[in-house]
DNA sequence: GAGCTCTTCTTACC
DNA sequence: ACTGGTAAGAAGAGCTC
């Protein structure tokens, strides 16, 4: 009998003797390497039809029917093990409920489907997956500590003597410890990043790889100039004292493979490495033959295209894999500053430390040791950088993780929609609930058919500038109308009841009980932590990005309950309660509105849970406790905060129908601190040029209270733009290509410059930002029939820009709504200067 | 072919 | 296909006279 302490960090499952095994490889607190292995009970539900209808015996006949159940599936016999007999919930209804338990998880859906007896209503609980399944059944769950004990595995598993871990173990007993007694557990990371000749997957031929870990760094490489082999005559080596050469790019993967299991690291981590790092290192090796036996087991990394758009994942068997990409994009990507989600970008906002400046060049252009020299600490630094961003992301995939309770692998890769069920899922037991199946193929078919429900209110600004303005905000505004109101799919009512909660969606009423859901009362404890955090990041003194992402991450994952509720792929679909809920907000940002204003106030703006509201020369300390009168108003958890006191703010008209535009404004505070919303200052479709003229304009205007300085700015802006003073790099815009060229039925400017690249060989494959400027037309200046993309460039191809182009389309648009305000009609201002000059040739 | 509206497309806001 | 709806705005597509 072995004991001690265990935290799993990876899952995954095995057959044995026709049953299941779970096999966790996790460490102690001593830094051993573990293997856990263990097994429960597999089971499925059958909710019986309503109880009135069903006797006793009736039950039992149906009980020693489907015990009789055998199957022979591909060879592999299974059987109705027992079959038991439980009181439990479905979607809130209390139910009769048929525990089956069987050989195999695999079989669940043969016997599933063996299941067509009249009595049974629904079957439910074999779609969760196996490991997901143990960890519910045996509550060990991911990045948690346990006391365990067993025995040593011995030879009874096959190949378990040939596993790379200090001890294997099968599993006994175990006992959560306590998160405050818990070890502290210190993750051992390995960053890697490889660089290649050829972005296509195996392509070109990998010339390096970096490797990045605590107090550790290096990189393999076999290329090298003559003069850095020259440097190793003697007893000297390489300048770079990281730098390890092999002789050919077979013996770098081999290095590598050694290199990984040398460190032995709970997780292997790169940046975009399931779409490129892994899948060319597994090209390549195959390619020349050398096995890229990264796992513990011996095994090649696993790709299942079960990721996200197509993509693939890429598992590797003992070692988490982590592509910190995808962690960044479903919980970071909507609040951040980075246009795109380059690693250079993505480190700069995060780490303040960013890529090497180097251009990548094919091998064969590269001569002198030095230029080979730049190119290896390059690498370097990409790897450097990865192991940065987790470390700082570590915090936030352990709290999920913590949270969700599925394996980080999946919790790294997983969208918001997931992570909700997943989190829901995992919860069920303690509210006695069964889970609710995956739609079919054919439900997600009409789910998105549906017509859609009204969304939230936006206000129509009146446009000017405002002075003195209060903003205030519902906090965690639809999680909280859910929870507040009970919203969910098993709190939905087929008809009214009394003391029921009602909504109209689409037309019609929808009702929903007040016995609270499993749904709401998860959801609160997600708000609850959300509140705790945003409350650290307020208490915090210093600036942190990453406090910061962590209280929009839990944000996103309240919020994302929402949108779930909408979505055709999940479990828990319902969109009444999704619509009950907008048409909830609706009524209550209205009544809110009609509060403040009929106080004295007046609103201004409002999009969705916010209130921009002008303070009437009242102080600050009665419109808080004007916000506290409000919130004495507000049922359940809804609540109203400040968000800010402002100086001054500007409102703009649309570009069409001169009313006031949504979703566009700026704010400025006493400190001098901007908010821009939606102008195209913080639209990257548009040239850095207009993006910066607007902003300064936006400043200006906010701070002096009038345009006199930015009608002079402009000026001075255009007459450089004439003399064609400005940079090609500030006339540069860049697009999205958001799906494969051939499929765009209109053929704008950025496909025009994406189908350029195409011809010259440069990747722009979906997804990818695509650049060019607009060029002066060819033929006379100021023939302006061409269409746009007929004047397309890319940034390299050598053309003057279109002085009328940037001036009408790109310039003027982005100040002419902001002049508007001040009863400046800037074009004629301009044209005016115009016409005097042409008179002057 | 000028001038208009409609459609497509991208990106923002919350 | 991988949370929801609301909205602005550019440019091409297509229509009418």
């Amino acid at each position: 009998m072995v004991k001690t302490d265990f935290i799993p960090l990876d899952y995954d499952n095995f057959d044995f003797n026709g049953k299941n095994y779970i096999r966790m490889i996790g460490r102690n607190s001593k830094g051993k390497s573990l293997c856990v292995i263990d097994t429960c009970q597999v089971y499925l539900w059958a909710v019986l039809k309503s109880p009135l209808a069903l006797s006793k015996e009736k039950i039992n006949s149906l009980i020693e029917k489907i015990k009789k159940i055998q199957l022979d599936i591909k060879g592999r016999k299974t059987k109705v093990e027992n079959v038991e007999i439980h009181e439990k919930k479905f979607l809130g209804r209390s139910v009769k409920a048929l525990k089956i338990f069987a050989t195999n998880y695999k079989d669940l859906h043969g016997i599933a489907s063996e299941l067509d007896f009249k009595e049974i209503e629904c079957r439910r609980g074999h779609d969760l997956g196996f490991v997901t399944h143990y960890i519910i059944e045996k509550k060990i769950s991911p990045l948690n500590w346990y006391e365990i004990s067993g025995e040593f595995a011995g030879a009874e598993f096959q190949g378990i003597e040939n596993l790379d871990v200090d001890s294997c173990i099968v599993l006994e007993s175990s006992k959560e410890i306590p998160l405050e007694k818990a070890p502290n557990f210190k993750p051992k990371v390995l960053s890697y990043d490889i660089e290649t000749d050829g972005i296509k997957i195996g392509e070109g031929e990998i010339l390096m790889v970096s490797l990045s870990g605590e107090k550790f760094k290096k990189v393999i490489t076999w290329k090298k100039s003559e003069s850095v082999s020259n440097r190793r005559v003697g007893n000297k080596k390489a300048v770079l004292d990281y730098v390890e050469y092999v002789k050919d790019e077979a013996e770098l993967i081999e290095k590598f493979v050694e290199s990984v299991k040398e460190f032995s690291p709970d997780f292997l981590v790169g940046y975009f490495s399931d779409g490129f790092d892994l899948p060319y290192l597994r090209a390549r090796a195959q390619k020349l033959g050398v096995p890229l036996a990264l796992g513990i087991d011996g095994s090649q990394p696993r790709f299942s295209r079960s990721g996200v758009r197509g993509g693939f994942t890429a598992k590797i068997s003992g070692v988490v894999h982590i592509d910190i990409l995808k962690f960044i994009q479903t919980a970071y990507s909507q609040y951040m500053q980075s246009e795109t989600l380059s690693l250079k970008e993505v480190s700069k906002e995060f780490l303040g430390d960013t890529k090497k400046d180097f251009k990548i060049e094919h091998s064969s252009k590269i001569q002198t040791s030095k230029h080979w020299e730049e190119y290896y600490e390059y690498c370097l630094q990409d790897s450097f950088l990865t192991l940065g961003l987790f470390e700082k992301m570590w915090q936030d995939l352990l709290g999920f993780t913590h949270v969700i309770q599925e394996p980080i692998f999946d919790i790294s890769r997983n969208g918001m929609s997931s992570n909700v069920e997943d989190f829901l899922i995992h919860n069920l037991e303690r509210f006695n609930e069964i889970p609710e199946k995956r739609p079919t193929h054919d439900e997600i078919g009409s789910r998105r058919q549906r017509e859609k429900y009204v969304g939230a209110f936006v206000f129509e600004p009146i446009p000017g500038l405002y002075e003195n303005i209060s903003v205030f905000d519902f906090t965690s505004f639809w999680p909280s109308i859910i929870v507040t109101f009970n919203l969910s799919k098993s709190t939905l009512l087929k008809q009214k009841e009394k003391n029921s909660v009602e909504a109209e969606v689409l037309d019609k009423k929808v009702y929903f009980t007040k016995t609270p859901g499993f749904f709401p009362e998860l959801l609160k404890e997600i708000v609850l932590k959300r509140k705790q955090y945003k409350k650290e990041l307020a208490q915090s003194k210093t600036q942190d990005a990453i406090k910061k992402a962590r209280s929009n991450a839990y944000k996103l994952l309240a919020n994302a309950s929402y949108g779930y509720m909408g979505f055709f792929g999940a479990r828990y679909y319902c969109p009444e309660a999704s619509g009950a809920a907008t048409a909830i907000s609706r009524r209550f940002i209205k009544e809110t509105i009609d509060k403040i204003d009929h106080a004295g106030y007046k609103t201004i703006y409002s999009d969705t849970d916010s209130i921009a509201l002008l303070m009437n020369k009242r102080k600050e300390s009665q419109i808080l406790k004007f916000l506290e009168k409000l919130n004495s108003d507000l049922p359940g958890i809804m609540e109203l905060e400040l968000e800010g006191f402002f100086k001054r703010g500007i409102w703009v008209t649309k570009r069409a129908g001169g009313i006031g535009a949504k979703k566009k404004y700026a704010l400025i505070d006493k400190k001098g601190k901007l908010k821009i919303r939606g102008f195209e200052t913080v639209r990257r479709d548009w040239c850095p040029l207009a993006r910066q003229v607007q902003n300064n304009i936006i400043r200006q205007v906010l701070e002096d209270g009038n345009e006199k300085q930015s009608l002079k700015y402009v000026k001075e802006i255009v007459k450089k733009i004439k003399q064609r003073g400005v940079d090609k790099k500030d006339l540069i815009i860049k697009t999205m290509l958001q799906k494969p060229l051939d499929e765009y039925k209109a053929i704008s400017p950025h496909v025009i410059a994406a189908r350029k690249m195409k011809d010259l060989g440069l990747p722009s494959s979906v997804g990818s930002l695509i650049e060019y400027y607009i060029s002066e037309p060819a033929g006379v200046r100021g023939m302006k029939k061409a269409l746009v993309r007929d004047r397309v460039k890319l940034p390299g191809e050598p053309g003057e820009y279109d002085i009328d182009y940037y001036l009408e389309h790109q310039i003027l648009p982005a100040v002419e709504n902001i002049f508007q305000v001040f009863d400046v009609n800037i074009k004629e201002v301009l044209d005016g200067k115009r016409q005097t000059t042409l008179g002057d040739f």
